[in-house]
DNA sequence: AACCTGACTCGCC
DNA sequence: AGGCGAGCCAGGT
């Protein structure tokens, strides 16, 4: 399985009203430094609808800047109406609605 | 085929 | 505490 895939694996795994950083997701497909590679996976999104690139956050919390397939303000309305609450404008309340153990994704 | 860049993250100054 | 550089993979130039 290559990196790619590995990665959309792991994003699919995301449980709704539930948010996950890009470290996270390195995490679960075995390379914690992959966190870039992870981003430009979910640009390049071969599969919008199934894959859920919308629960993936910053470590912060903070929605990516360069979230534009429909409009940046776009990814929080997703958010919200999974039951996902913000501290403000952009930032997710990671403390409560951060997973907590990624599934491993095995190759 | 090599080099640059990009939805990130972490460690060192 | 804030800024800078390095490391990772894939795709375009």
């Amino acid at each position: 399985m290559t990196t790619f895939e590995k990665v959309y694996a792991a994003v699919r795994l995301i449980p709704r009203g539930s948010v996950a950083t890009y470290g996270q997701v390195a995490r679960a497909i075995g390379n914690p430094r992959l966190a870039r590679v992870v981003g430009y996976a979910l640009h390049g999104n071969p599969e919008p609808g199934v894959i859920p690139c919308h629960r993936v956050v910053k470590r912060d919390g903070a929605v990516s800047s360069a979230f534009a397939f429909g409009g940046a303000n776009r990814q929080v309305e997703l958010l919200q109406n999974e039951g996902v609450e913000f501290i403000d404008a952009s930032h997710v309340d990671m403390a409560r609605f951060c997973v907590r153990a990624l599934p491993y994704v095995v190759e």
